[in-house]
DNA sequence: AGCACGCCGACT
DNA sequence: GTCGGCGTGCTC
């Protein structure tokens, strides 16, 4: 029986739905994918609700669907994970549907051409033809564009032989996005705590129900091998699997690992997915024509035909935290939407966050550890240089013991790595006459020194100016001085200490595309370097046999800032750098070069004593309320004007509801207190960890007066970032 | 998020 | 006199 109207939810910044009128010809069901018009132009969205009821005002708005879309309807569960992120977030429904939807083109896919044989050869002949004709002697059916680069002609002569009647044209079916994955392609020999934990997985697959499994092991200690079984077990039960990864820079590299098991690629889903195949992939999922999804964040939100399995790696990451727009975590989504499915759910790190930490430590997540590197691997021993003792000379930033160690790798024909998480050349350019700092037009920074591009630029606004001639506040010429340290200076300092070495710097803002970045990490497993100086770009992806020094400049540069995760992300950053050291053949070193050797972090890392570090961590986030063991969000209040951002921020505060378990700190100016011109300033509240703090929000932004002008309200559920 | 509507400055 | 800047508000 088809329903006279349908609730449709648009994918626009709106929470409600919008009613429609339902032809007659149309039979509509909740989770339909339609075209309606909306406004002046026309929309995709999902049929939410059936059996509609609509207020008498309405009638004579409301428009017909325009037509349903050939589909398979979302899922209840994703429905539901919707209207959950939504309301966890606050963020506007349409908007998280919106995610979901980002399906590339719709519409047929452009048809690829093949050419055979099909009649007698033309009367006139022509080198060229002739090639053409022989190599599709056999009469096997070739695209187009393949027989004219086999034959070496160009598509023209091709053609002229199709206009002739000596080939004729056949539509080539579509390339499918990824082929079945062999879940028995190639299973490795595993160690016995390998096996142990690859059985678990297996079962938690096997029984399909919602569980978390934390799978924390060393780099190297085959993590990856031991959750691929979990994803093979999947594969055999017909279920679809999401492989989250935090960047799409080790995506790439992922799916040869992934071939190597399983035979065959999987298919990838990221930002810079062509939209063509984009489409196909996103219609192949929902049809459940792909079996194994390796994506980042947005890979979250795909409508899988029958998802029976997620794997998030590397789950401490902080590129997992969506900042703009839905601001989401995409692991703690991962979670709620296998908790949704009733599938289980695998958290992968060496690492893992002290959120999952806690969790696993009290029962709430099931643990698996792999404590060991796989085949023998050594982890690589870890010393402090304390820079109070025997740091470098003034303007330098090596030490001689760290240089000392560095030339000692270089003869014995390894490799070092000198890791500094800073790009350009020198943070802060100062004027030796004046003390004028060259400081950011727009943004509350200092402009940094980036010389191979011979420019100052803003890390937050992408402000840029060729390096001054003279002081633009005493005039002075040449009277600039670089202060602190970035990789292209270290760069600098290296060439002078080990003359004759082959050095390569890596940093975000020096690598132009992925396929180069590939290159020349290449290179550097091929030994084509000796140095490898670099920023958290170098952090994770490729093995590099010859690499046994790891030195870290500047062991402390996450630590200072008020970051009430600063502790646990450089313990993980710098954990994660070290572990580069001695993967393969020899043993590694760590070299950290610190002020506060005496520091959890750097005694954690010292001794390799994870536990400690995380004991230590977790005792300090329960006292202080901290999450996991208390909750946060932030409001950001932002605009062009400082004092109206501030009154407006004050207004703000002032309507906050009153509750004795929450608590509302601020407004105070944000840590970066202007970027791109506007003031920003933050309220911060804190509540205990089983509150409902979305439900808070939300009455309290029901209060909150609308927001006039540039003046703008962003609301982060859990921040991640406290800039 | 789009897109139209609306009210104030520089042009054919 | 009109073209067009982008602030404001709506989309069944």
């Amino acid at each position: 029986m088809a329903t006279p109207f349908v609730d449709v939810l648009v994918p626009v910044a709106l929470d409600h739905t919008y009613s429609y009128r339902v032809p007659r010809d149309l039979d509509l069901k909740p989770g339909d994918i339609v075209a309606v018009p909306l406004g002046a132009r026309q929309a995709i969205g999902v049929v939410w609700a059936d059996d509609v009821t609509i207020k008498p005002g309405l009638h004579n708005r409301m428009k017909d669907v325009e037509l349903k879309l050939d589909y398979p309807p979302l899922r209840p569960e994703l429905r539901k994970f919707i209207d959950w992120v939504s309301e966890y977030t606050l963020s506007p429904r349409g908007m998280v549907l919106r995610m979901c939807l980002r399906m590339g083109d719709l519409g047929p896919a452009r048809e690829k051409v093949g050419v055979r044989i099909a009649g007698p050869a033309p009367k006139r002949m022509t080198v060229a033809r002739t090639r053409v004709l022989q190599l599709l002697a056999d009469g096997l059916l070739r695209s187009k564009s393949e027989a004219a680069h086999e034959a070496g002609v160009s598509a023209g002569v091709i053609n002229g032989l199709v206009d002739e009647g000596a080939l004729e044209t056949v539509v080539l079916p579509p390339e499918p996005v990824a082929r079945r994955p062999d879940p028995d392609h190639n299973i490795p020999e595993f160690s016995d705590a390998q096996r142990q934990a690859a059985d678990v997985l297996r079962a938690s697959v096997a029984n399909n129900g919602f569980s978390v499994t934390l799978v924390d092991g060393v780099t190297g200690s085959g993590k990856t091998e031991v959750y691929f079984e979990a994803v093979a077990e999947a594969i055999r039960q017909k279920k679809l699997v999401l492989i989250l990864m935090p960047e799409i820079a080790l995506t790439a590299q992922f799916l040869d690992r992934f071939a190597e098991r399983f035979g065959v690629r999987p298919a990838e889903w990221h930002s810079e997915i062509a939209p063509r195949l984009r489409a196909r992939t996103w219609s192949a999922v929902a049809t459940g024509e792909v079996s194994v999804v390796v994506g980042a964040r947005s890979a979250l939100f795909l409508p899988y035909a029958d998802l029976g399995l997620i794997v998030v790696d590397e789950e401490h990451d902080p590129a997992y935290k969506q900042e703009d727009g839905v601001r989401y975590h995409a692991r703690d989504m991962a979670v709620v939407r296998a908790r949704e499915t009733g599938i289980p759910i695998v958290l992968a790190s060496a690492t893992p966050s002290v959120e999952s930490e806690v969790n696993a430590r009290r029962g709430r997540y099931a643990a698996l550890h792999l404590p060991e590197r796989f085949g023998g691997q050594h982890l690589p021993s870890v010393e402090a240089i304390d820079l109070r003792r025997e740091g470098p000379p003034r303007g330098r930033f090596i030490s001689p013991r760290l240089a000392e160690e560095v030339k000692v790798a270089l003869e014995r024909k390894e490799q070092a790595l000198l890791f500094l998480n800073r790009r350009g050349f020198a943070p802060l350019t100062l004027c030796n006459a004046c003390g004028h700092r060259m400081a950011c037009p727009n943004c509350d920074a200092w402009l940094v020194d980036h010389r191979f591009k011979r420019r100052l630029v803003c890390h937050h606004c992408g402000y840029s100016m060729p390096p001054p001639e003279q002081c633009p506040k005493c005039e002075a010429k040449g009277s600039f001085v670089a202060v602190g340290p970035g990789v292209e200076r270290l760069e600098q300092e290296a060439a002078e200490l080990f003359p004759g070495a082959r050095i390569l710097v890596l940093s975000s803002d020096l690598v132009d595309t992925m396929e180069r970045l590939r290159q020349e990490l290449d290179d550097v497993a091929q030994g084509r370097f000796d140095i490898v100086i670099g920023t958290q770009l170098v952090a994770k992806g490729h093995h590099f046999p010859k690499l046994n020094l790891v030195g870290i400049v500047d062991a402390d540069l996450g630590l200072a800032n008020g970051d009430p995760r600063a502790a646990e992300r450089t313990f993980q950053l710098l954990h994660q750098v070290v572990g580069r050291a001695g993967r393969e053949e020899g043993r590694g070193y760590g070299y950290l070069q610190t002020h506060q050797p005496e520091h959890p972090v750097m005694r954690a890392l010292i001794a390799q004593d994870r536990e400690a570090f995380y004991s230590a961590e977790i005792a300090v986030r329960e006292k202080t309320g901290y999450p996991p063991f208390g909750r946060l969000a932030s409001l950001l209040i932002s605009g062009a004007d400082k004092h109206a951002t501030e009154a407006h921020a004050r207004k703000i505060a002032a309507v906050s509801p009153i509750h004795d378990q929450v608590r509302v700190l601020g407004p105070a100016e944000a840590p970066l207190a202007v970027v791109r011109g506007r003031y920003r300033f933050r309220l911060l509240v804190k509540s205990p960890r089983t509150f409902d703090l979305s439900a808070y929000l939300r009455e309290w932004l029901a209060a909150v007066p609308k927001a006039k002008g540039t003046l703008k309200l962003e609301v982060d559920v859990d921040p991640q970032s406290f800039f």
